[in-house]
DNA sequence: GGGTAACCGAGACGGTACGTCTAGTCTTTAA
DNA sequence: TTAAAGACTAGACGTACCGTCTCGGTTACCC
């Protein structure tokens, strides 16, 4: 699905399909094929890749991964790689989010609750290695303009509207404080995470991942 | 003053006297002068390095920095780079900090006033490129446990603590939420705005400086 | 010894005496002693350097050695060296003939048998790790005029002229060939000892010391 | 030639094709081609890196060249100089070959005429700058056993081997002498020109060259 | 079913920067 | 004074990757 959704437009970002909010993906499908000439793509590369990475993110952080290192492992050409992800961090953003599943959702509850569900989901994907993943992302990105906006575009931005969407209706209900600005909420509360897993600890831990999403609900109201 | 305790102790982190905050700095003038033998650390060339990033610093990005460059530039043997810094986290930091002047906290005033005292000056560290450049260094420290613990030791640390400080007595005053957690207070007040600045805008704006810590005051209370 | 005579006549080749042929050395202790003024070249960091050279050469070949790395095993300063010896090769050089003894020729004695006795004494001085580490000096020493000429002077030179001599005389006395070319029959017997250390073996094997005289003496009958 | 015989088997010994006496290289072209799988190595480069040796060696000695000027003077990455030679002494020695020419012996004259016009080519190529290109490059290998082996190999084997062949001839004919032995005469004669190069002189100058293949030839009668 | 277009692997290319090493000089204090 | 210590400029070393390129070959479409 990834690679069809590529292959039509190979060299932009291949990741906001992948992270899963992406809520117009079917429509894809039922685009008009437009089949290139040419050979397609080859599939088993881009899993050989994307399990390549993978592999060596177990023993390695990933500002140790290099693009050689990683077409080697994966028995691939370094062109291969570069013509289907434009930088390091969109490779293992993907890599990292491959199985991330898209979860609807639960549109009908009141702010506060769907606050603490935004944020589980959040502090979920960032648990275990992934949060030292990501943030190294994070930082990568912040020396390269492309890079930083694939990353932010198709990691964060999802989940910063989701939650300005929230506090926006929490706020219109009188849930929450009317005088909050929105935008600065929305900066503390991602901010805290990755300022958190920023400051030296390699994993959250899961105190923090329990108790995070009720001190943020207090921030807000 | 800085040059002298650091020809003391080479190769121990340089810039914990740069930051200001160094409350027991005047002790080491009391010490015996021990003067070492060999030729002492040239003070010019100190100053010719940190000149030199700080005038690069106003053409290219701190990673895009190098060590050779700086180097070449300063007209400076890139072992004398090596020998007095660890890594290029820790020079740049104290170029950038070169100046930074130590003023010393309003111990008197109510807590909810020295929170906003300590966040603006934060901010205004934060200001102009100098913002983008620390932002730059903690995320070059990301992949490197020493930098990590150098760029966290010398820059944030003394921020957390005062802050935590802060919060504690306001919460021991009264004057803050009692069930608030320290930490994750800090997190969130520090991390928004280095998430901020992460996210894309390459400098703090002025409204933003001047509105984030009466947001970050009404969190605590 | 070598070293009053060192210290009367610094940075000048120090390896004449060392050697062993310098006849007229014992004048020397006669001279007025002429106190110079200041602190006395340290007879303890002279060995302390020269023993360090020979401790290393155990474990490393010649070229191996850097001035940096003795001066550190010495515990001692690179200055110290430098103003000792001009360079590597000489510094290498006395070390390596510390304790050579100077032998008198037997002058009474035929051409013939001369010239063995000459040859063997030869032979004998680049026995063992002497043979590659004198050939690795030599070696050096041709990327270096200076250093070529203190090799020449202080190693070579005094060998050539007995060698040259002993040729002319049995010249003269009707035991070698008189069309001999005295200078390229010394080419040629100091050439193959010195050409077949070059050629990859890292001792004389002593088969080759024992036969290599008589077949010298064949060249110039 | 030489190019496309390294493009076959980077790596392995690039010169011995390049000294000429390679007999067996017409082979070479009857080989199933087995084109290389990747980019083919670019003669432009190669040639680039030889003429910059070459028109660098006009200015200065052999040993002041770095691998690094050479490869800024040739335009070319100083990886490409050391992917396809293992040293700085199998680079120059090629560059210093590379338009020597490969002279078939004249196999059917007497030993005697041969032993001259053996040496009489081997005198030729160290004539002029080359004979101090070639010392020096024979002394740096002194310190490098796979440079050693190197030069020795693609140098001054086959000399070594055309000598003692015509000497064996010569001693089996009765034209030389019977108790002569074959290994301390070639080192003797080659060692002679050796030494003499190493003594000092800067070039060979032509009464030796001259002179040195019948005194050489008077050794083995 | 023959072109042809886009893919694929391999790997060489020109570069940049790394962090280490050594050379030889310079500048201190101690003896 | 000189010794000893050690900082200094300078620059080569060999390695790692970068992103690009150039090969020989492989698919799949489209005519």
């Amino acid at each position: 699905m990834s690679s069809a959704a590529n292959a039509t437009k190979p060299r932009t970002s291949a990741l906001a399909d992948v992270i899963g909010e992406n809520k117009n993906n079917t429509q894809r499908t039922e685009q008009k094929p437009a089949k290139k000439a040419g050979r397609p793509r080859s599939e088993k590369s881009r899993k050989a890749i994307i399990n390549a990475v993978n592999r060596m993110l177990l023993h390695r952080s990933a500002s140790e991964l290099s693009i050689e290192a990683i077409a080697k492992k994966a028995g691939v050409g370094k062109t291969t790689i570069y013509r289907w992800w434009p930088d390091k961090v969109s490779l293992i953003l993907e890599a990292v989010n491959a199985n991330g599943a898209n979860v609807p959702q639960p549109t009908h509850k009141p702010a506060g609750e769907r606050l603490l569900w935004q944020l589980e989901r959040f502090l979920r994907l960032l648990r275990g290695r992934n949060g030292k993943v990501i943030i190294e992302m994070m930082s990568q990105a912040q020396s390269n303009k492309d890079a930083l906006g694939s990353f932010y575009e198709s990691f964060m931005l999802i989940h910063e509207e989701n939650l300005a969407e929230i506090i926006e209706i929490g706020k219109n209900a009188g849930a929450f404080r009317t005088d909050l600005d929105t935008g600065m909420a929305v900066d503390m509360i991602y901010g805290g995470v990755v300022y958190h897993l920023m400051s030296g600890s390699d994993e959250l831990d899961e105190s923090f991942i329990e108790r995070y999403p009720h001190e943020a609900l207090r921030l807000v109201r």
